[in-house]
DNA sequence: GTCTATAGAAAGATAGAC
DNA sequence: GTCTATCTTTCTATAGAC
């Protein structure tokens, strides 16, 4: 059972990756440096490469796995089948999960000109399966007649836009509770799309 | 009236803002270099400096003018007494003002935090002010009666990021006009504030 | 006002000892 | 697996010629 000295594979890559997580989303991919990781982390800078071909790998890995998870937080969610409360469940759902990952979702929506066309096409394709579940909300609310929208995929956009934004203005501790908001929002939303 | 050789300041500092806002909403302040700048304007590195102490004060410029234009648009805008046509009137103003200026806004909301604290602050008052002219027209209409909002505060954030969402998807030539545009939101908008 | 040249610091990434 | 040391490149910013 001997190992060598310093041996902690399990154990350092998930720490590398939460420090660049905080670190891209607190100052920018590209104002970070691979030294200031490994400080975060505690090794030094040429231990990272260990764990990662390069810095935009790293960055790809946290936005694929960020948006990975989402769609299958998602996809786990209890969904009714009345377009109507499945709307609701989709803004509750899409709040809670934004202000619990907020590191992520700000990299989201930040960094991808940071990757290479490849990888951000990639990364372009899970996002629009994510958009692609909640225009299936509205299109399905549309043609059954509690929905009136004049453009279904700009109100797709709008409401996410909406949603996220709770991430600019939101701090823990403040005048409102997670549940307050969600409602509130979820009113809004009702609103702006009822007939 | 004879000039030294190269003499152009009245025009290269206004080139060098534009090409430093270009680049920066690209690539990210962070991502760009001062020597891709001054290639952009066809002159050297150091010529920059003579318009700008450091590449902060280039980005801190940028901000702060266009917070400052943002907010004289606005105060030049036409703007009916009625809360109701009022919003109608800021939601027009600002999908329209969002999608002339979007290298602009985009900026505004990535690279605050490459500001120091002191012009980080700066920016932050200006956006303030800018905020309050919406949440003012909101509550007159909450009080009036003919608007129902819970919380003015989050509405007014949660309609800003709509519409300001706006720049994340579209694009010149699209399949929507941008008054067709202008005309959805301000039904959403109406709608989601409506009693 | 712009240029060339460069100082001085810091970056990403790699090599080889342990 | 992590370290130290270093290669190579690139950066911001400045100095001084023209």
């Amino acid at each position: 059972m001997a190992r060598k000295t310093g041996s902690h594979s399990e154990i350092t890559g998930p720490r590398i990756r939460a420090a660049a997580l905080s670190l891209f989303a607190r100052h920018g991919f590209a104002a970070v440096s691979m030294r200031q990781i490994a400080a975060e982390v505690g090794v030094q800078a040429g231990a990272l490469y260990l764990y990662t071909p390069d810095k935009e790998a790293l960055l790809f890995d946290l936005l694929r796995s960020h948006m990975e998870e989402l769609l299958a937080a998602w996809e786990a969610e209890p969904k009714p089948a009345e377009p109507a409360a499945r709307l609701d469940a989709f803004v509750r759902f899409h709040i809670r999960h934004s202000l619990m990952r907020t590191e992520a979702v700000f990299l989201s929506y930040m960094e991808l000109r940071n990757l290479s066309p490849g990888n951000f096409a990639a990364i372009g394709r899970l996002r629009s399966a994510y958009e692609a579940e909640l225009e299936a909300i509205l299109r399905a609310g549309q043609a059954e007649g509690s929905f009136a929208l004049p453009d279904t995929r700009l109100a797709t956009m709008a409401i996410i836009a909406m949603l996220t934004g709770v991430n600019t203005w939101y701090r823990e501790g403040g005048r409102l509770s997670r549940a307050g908001i969600e409602e509130i929002y979820r009113d809004m939303v009702r609103k702006a799309v009822a007939g």
